[in-house]
DNA sequence: TTTCATGCAAAATGTTTGCACACGA
DNA sequence: TCGTGTGCAAACATTTTGCATGAAA
């Protein structure tokens, strides 16, 4: 505790626009529309901050909502705009596609339990730093980055110590 | 170039096993067999170091050695050997998994330029430092890390300025 | 009233598997 | 010989697409 000082926790970015408006504006601008299935998408990605993937999420809308509110080709479709209109940021992890927030949250990246599969998010302005020294260095224009640390989280290691309480999370 | 200092490039490692030998010894300690198709899948693998995919090493063997040779599901399944045995490392690009050299050459990470699909390997401490020390603070026992830093890359911003002469490398 | 978006079914992609036969130790 | 590896075909999981219908602007 004492030698560690640097601030790796992350706080939160205060937007003007809500994520629904923020997308109005974005499918205005391309002269693509609102629809109510994309403000159900919206609204059920933003209720909380998750990490997700198009197959969890389809589930979360089906049984919130019914079965037949959202099909599952508008889902990807969706995803993908929201992508592009900034609202996601999109990973591959282990063969599927995940998605996280990435309006109205700072930038960060994680460390990837491949034990219980959970993330934990981190901040670093010196891991930027290197990036951008290392980039220039070579003449490569920055579009962002990620970073993806693996291993054992904290509770996977204790629950290896004392075999006795099986986790059975996922 | 006065400014930039730090030695992003990277050297190599001395190792006292050739990859088939290596591989050798993992098959003998885990009961299984080098047979004629493993030999020639690393043999290839190893002929040369750059990224691959298993579609593209498939094709390689094929024209180099006819098409019966080496099936799609051994090239996979000897992969993912390879992988185990500590000779390559597998990450996720796009949906697919792209393989490359984890033996004998060092820990590096990666520019990745979405216009040309190149990949270019740099080499920092200080990232493992900060990695580690990230790690630390969260209780977490680190196994690797992945880091792509996306962008573009020197020749296609000199392309895109100069959009007489058109690249269409892939 | 004209686009654009959706849902359905089917296709495409990348990877894995069951099983009979082949082969290495 | 004995058990492991292979090839084939088929299954698989995830994501994408063509097309007719439905709904925003």
């Amino acid at each position: 505790m004492a030698t560690e000082t640097t601030d790796f926790s992350l706080g939160s970015v205060t937007v003007a626009l809500t994520p629904i408006e923020r997308l109005e504006e974005y499918l205005q601008s391309r002269g693509k529309r609102m629809t109510q299935q994309r403000r159900l998408i919206v609204a059920e990605v933003f209720s909380h901050h998750e990490h997700f993937d198009a197959d969890g999420l389809l589930l979360q809308l089906q049984q919130k909502l019914g079965r037949d509110q959202v099909s599952r080709p508008t889902v990807y479709r969706t995803l993908t705009e929201l992508v592009e209109a900034g609202l996601l940021v999109k990973m591959d992890l282990g063969g599927r596609a995940v998605y996280e927030h990435d309006y109205g949250y700072p930038n960060h990246d994680h460390l990837h339990c491949t034990t219980c599969n959970r993330l934990i998010e981190f901040k670093s302005d010196e891991l930027i730093a290197i990036r951008d020294a290392v980039a220039r260095q070579n003449g490569f224009r920055v579009a962002g980055h990620r970073l993806i640390v693996t291993g054992t989280c904290r509770e996977c290691m204790q629950a290896r110590q004392r075999p006795k309480r099986m986790l059975d999370r996922i």
